[in-house]
DNA sequence: ATCTATTTATAATG
DNA sequence: TCATTATAAATAGAT
């Protein structure tokens, strides 16, 4: 139905196919809208352009769902039974590698050693002892951090400790000098100097934090 | 198309309806396996008529189940049924549970510790210990009950010793009063005594076993 | 997208 | 249900 006939076979050129594949989907869901009202049908149609674009019609009144519950009454194929079994199988592989898992964390934690050769006693006490080694090494990390930590702060604090005693000093001396310069003028001005302007040494607690 | 243009709605005449149903019917399938075959395109076509009869059509290379996953993907509804969806939890639960152990384990080794704090190192220091110490234990069993073995294999051996030797003092015993009275009966009738008779005490290796 | 010559589907009929 | 056929609808190819 066209300006010529066309073979039903795979159409080479891809714009081509492309086109055909749009106005013949839109005319399957025409006529499946079509059918289900003209014969109260219920319909589902679903349709993958080879580009992977999907397009899907369904009657009014029904869905999916239901739809595929009808046909597995009807023909009696149980559409699911398949990706049933592979999850099944699934479940199964996982479990015994779950079993697997939980055996090793009992022995690892000194259970169920009954069970066990005393040859087999050997690779657990390695694991045991390799495992014992990463921890406390780690732990010396964390301890050879905080040490260092520690002395950079003492460091820190030592050397403002020192630069505010210097301060200090100059501070005074420029009191003693404004106080000295204020009394031999007009009075006692100096007294009126703010106390916020002295300088008080602080001991942060910087050893808590992290 | 036809002799004469109809409505698109319900065909009251029954007959009528069945006879549009059956035509229109093969016309959509004819439709679908055309397009899959022009196009590449992957389709599913599932027809119920109003008394019930169900028609299907599924792109070759295809099938039902392949085209409900895909579809399932594509538009994210969820249409499978309560049991899958039982088991796809159960699968989820189940792997979670895996990856825990899984993370665990690698700790115990004292494997992907960097991810821990300090405070963390703690309980997995406990139970490595707790494990090593429970390893020991049992080595500690199996070298007393092996020791316990060797003492009551060394006691029997020393019994066993000691009932050959005085087994051996009496068979030489009777082998001098033998030689005695043959010698003084009609020749040496005791020098054809086999050999085998002759008592070897044996040291069976029984320390290797086991 | 839109147009149109032609093919195809199908409504009516037997 | 099946075959025929006049006509409506779909669509291939072109623009």
């Amino acid at each position: 139905m066209g300006r010529g006939k066309i073979e039903i076979k795979r159409i080479e050129n891809s714009t081509n196919r492309q086109v055909t594949f749009s106005k013949r989907r839109n005319g399957i869901i025409k006529k499946a809208r079509e059918i289900s009202v003209l014969c109260e049908a219920q319909v589902s149609v679903v349709i993958f352009s080879s580009s992977g674009k999907m397009s899907e019609y369904c009657s009014p009144s029904t869905s999916l769902p239901k739809i595929l519950e009808r046909y597995q009454v009807n023909c009696g194929k149980k559409i699911w039974d398949p990706k049933h079994e592979h999850l099944s199988a699934e479940i199964d592989r996982i479990k015994k590698e779950n079993d697997n898992m939980q055996i090793q964390l009992r022995h690892l934690k000194g259970e169920d050693l009954n069970s066990l050769q005393p040859k087999e006693l050997i690779p657990i006490e390695e694991a045991l002892e390799n495992g014992i080694r990463g921890v406390r090494e780690k732990q010396n990390d964390f301890l050879r951090m905080l040490k260092k930590n520690e002395r950079i702060l003492e460091e820190d604090n030592k050397r403002l400790t020192y630069i505010l005693h210097h301060q200090q000093l100059a501070m005074d001396e420029n009191m003693r000098n404004l106080e000295f310069a204020y009394h031999h003028k007009d009075g006692d001005f100096g007294s009126q100097m703010p106390m916020a302007f002295r300088v008080q040494p602080i001991q942060p607690n910087l050893h808590e934090d992290k």
